[in-house]
DNA sequence: ATCCCTTTGTGAACCGATGCACAAAGTAGG
DNA sequence: CCTACTTTGTGCATCGGTTCACAAAGGGAT
């Protein structure tokens, strides 16, 4: 390291990460609206976050801005797309085709940019061979050999809880290390492997949680003694 | 107050609210395998935390334990139940019937325990009156009336981007505080409401920021400097 | 060229969450 | 009753993330 500088220091937190396609897709809308030049201010409202956090985040992907003016819409939405890795298009495989998986299919903002659906699987043969999104499932049976001969990289699971082990094994076992799970389990993995989990029933039971607090307030204090 | 101890301090962190939802599906598991008791270290390992975490996480809601035993599984599952507000049943209704509106009312895991959906909405003459998981599909324009009449106090939104924010207006002027979100867009509400979001498209993206850097890895190291 | 205004980038204080490590509290067995 | 063993509950150090507040940097006007 020779600059006294080190603005990309290669290690990104992962609560900035977890923001950035907020702050790509504010800038998105606000390119399609003309707008040329934004301060953060402006574009941390539209993102929902305080200003400070967003050139706190922004900082840390280098200095893209300018003092007095504000940042290039154009230039930053390039910046980002290429640190989130967007510039490339990565190819989505999703196994298990229920209503989850045809609404995922389906799904405008998720092919949106940089992704595309390149293979959809299941195990039900009443279910293999129909075209769903302009894509033929096919069987589980070919999932390896498809995730190769198509270059998958980032497989959804969408298959039913009891299911989703086996099928995380197999993915894993051909070699994809991205995983995107909507099935309510905890899948093992290796640790070289990343899994998010997506959970319908927990961010409903999050919010019950509140709720009761609100609908309870300070005067419910029933059993509390 | 009389006793010395305080144990169900009435500020239970976010975070651990987070996980509450996560140990009580393993605990679930568990009580249908017919197993009474529980260390924490196996139910952490079920869970996919770790044993101090979890013990931490269980010692806000009181002292459920017993020392050199574990926890009597039944107990636990209703203590959280009870935290989380599932003892009693919500009543949830569903905005926008597309391919994800479709979904969610389909979804078992959704319906499980504490959560009923009691009323769809949608603006196209075309789906009004359909009949999804054997309920009717309402026209938009009946939501405040179906809300209060059936006293929704859940509503998730699943319509599209540009539809969201007046529909959300809607439902918290009709008293809803509770919203579960999956249109791409950053909702505005009053403080008093509680949004929880789900973005699929986020999701992926931070997914290929890990694999962008596990792609490259440490050779990448392009235009680093 | 100088002054004033705007807005960035960041040092530093603060806050919540995590994880270690151990005392306290219980069980079991002789 | 006493000793050995298990497992909880928690004090404490640590860490990552958030927020404040301000100096540094640029633009524009005179």
């Amino acid at each position: 390291m020779k600059s006294p500088s080190h603005p990309r220091d290669r290690g990104i937190p992962e609560a900035t990460v977890a923001r950035l396609p907020l702050y790509l897709r504010a800038l998105h809308g606000m390119a399609e609206r003309g707008i040329a030049t934004v301060s953060s201010e402006d574009l941390a409202t539209a993102a929902g976050v305080n200003s400070a956090k967003l050139r706190k985040d922004l900082s840390h992907l280098g200095s893209y801005g300018t003092r007095g003016v504000g940042y290039d819409v154009e230039y930053l939405v390039y910046q980002i797309s290429r640190e989130l890795g967007l510039t490339q298009d990565w190819a989505v495989a999703i196994v298990g085709v229920g209503n989850l998986g045809r609404a995922l299919a389906n799904y405008g903002g998720f092919v949106s940019r940089g992704f595309h659906v390149a293979a959809m699987f299941d195990a039900d043969p009443d279910v293999v061979g129909d075209t769903i999104a302009g894509l033929n499932v096919e069987h589980i049976d070919a999932l390896e050999a498809v995730i190769k001969r198509r270059g998958v990289s980032i497989v959804v699971l969408a298959t039913p809880a009891a299911a989703a082990q086996e099928v995380c094994d197999r993915v894993v076992a051909a070699g994809v290390t991205s995983i995107l799970n909507f099935a309510p389990v905890v899948l093992s993995v290796p640790g070289s492997v990343d899994v998010r989990k997506v959970d319908l029933s927990i961010e409903l039971q999050i919010l019950a949680f509140h709720e009761q607090r609100k609908a309870g307030g300070p005067l419910m204090a029933v059993d509390t003694q």
